[in-house]
DNA sequence: TATATTGCTGACCCCCCGGTTAGTAACGCG
DNA sequence: CGCGTTACTAACCGGGGGGTCAGCAATATA
């Protein structure tokens, strides 16, 4: 309640037009991360943005369009560094295929972000026209990317020949699995898991598996 | 609109209170792996089953009560049985891992059963008690029976020292991930992959990480 | 055929949520 | 200070879905 100094000195709320899609971006981010798409209030979202239902739909179109938009907003970006990290990168090939694991998991794996990705997994299917989205903005790329990585290395005789597609996804697939572990069984405090740890021994596992017979190389 | 002599010789409804139980629970077994938990209704199972609203509620306490019957019906009997094969084989314990995995896709990964893998995945954050319940019931049971399959590989020699809390995780990943994708890019026509190419690529790998340096296990 | 039993129905309650809009209050400008 | 513009709010709408229950109709029994 009020005062009347203080509802003289502020105003109930205030016009900040500029401010408004990035504070709701943010709001929506967490939420669609912490209940997941369908499960996400508009309502919720807004009030989180210290602002109200309708203020949103000032801004988004509606849930649709405001997904989409952070999507575009927090995923796209790592793609766009991730690749061209590797039209630069010089050295071996298993370092670069490191340097992009540790990378996705200090962007998005270890983040928020990475909620997302369970989120997509989860609910694809009863939203096929978001799923066509997510799946031309980021898993096509990201998968592109991991397998110019693999055929790189094939191509400079650092890793043994193998089908690039299904190792891509042999590679992907702890990789995400981890996230969904630390976004659902792990939340509710059962079977914890230690990332690193994780990380390390798939890593090691995949060395070992790609290696070619002639020379090691870790 | 049934005729005079239609209205006569077939009854509106029968009375079938055995067969209603298991009509009810294969209803909700197909409807909660098309659309996932909260987003299957318990009319639309009722329909599916061919009775009404009122009539699921006369067998089943509530949603979840229903759901988790679903779990108990078709997920636990297969565990069952990998712990049955798990005590009474005798052979190489990579041969072992190879029946298990194979077992799991034939009887759970490559059925609608896998659905429900995927949809406590998505959703468990949501419902902590289903998850509680369906951690329990199925995914400690899994976990410890894979776990017992690389410790015996240690014991006997087959298999080099591996955190296997970690190993159980790396080995399952791949395969839950495997069904996440047909659950859900894959139902989109998005990105199709072939499940026994990915699972003898799975298997290769894992076996040239596991095996001793001293003898091959393949 | 008459009666009792009970499996089953379908309408109903109540809350929720995506989306809309009439009206209001903040603020820039003269 | 007063006025016009507009960013914002709050109340509203319509459809949907979990859960309930009074009553009915299918069967068992005689």
């Amino acid at each position: 309640m009020p005062t009347l100094i203080e509802a003289r000195s502020k105003p109930r709320w205030e016009r900040r037009k500029d401010a408004r899609p990035q504070e709701l971006l943010a709001a929506a981010l967490d939420l669609f991360v912490e209940r997941g798409y369908a499960a996400t209030r508009l309502d919720e979202v807004a009030a989180r943005a210290g602002v109200s239902k309708g203020t949103l739909y000032l801004y988004f179109e509606n849930k649709e369009e405001l997904f989409k938009a952070v999507v575009r907003e927090n995923m796209v970006p790592p793609l766009a560094d991730a690749e061209e990290l590797i039209d630069t990168f010089e050295g071996r090939s298993s370092d670069l295929l490191r340097l992009c694991i540790d990378g996705w998991w200090q962007r998005i794996g270890a983040t928020k972000l990475s909620g997302i990705s369970k989120l997509m997994m989860a609910e694809s299917g009863n939203f096929p026209d978001v799923a066509r989205f997510y799946h031309e903005e980021v898993v096509s790329r990201g998968g592109a990317l991991l397998s110019r990585i693999i055929e790189r290395g094939v191509a400079l005789d650092e890793f043994r020949p193998v089908d690039t597609a299904m190792a891509t996804r042999v590679i992907i697939a702890p990789m995400l699995m981890l996230t969904m572990w630390r976004h659902s069984l792990h939340a509710c405090h059962l079977d914890p898991i230690d990332p690193d740890a994780f990380l390390d021994c798939l890593f090691d596992l995949l060395t070992r598996g790609f290696e070619t017979p002639s020379g090691r190389s870790t």
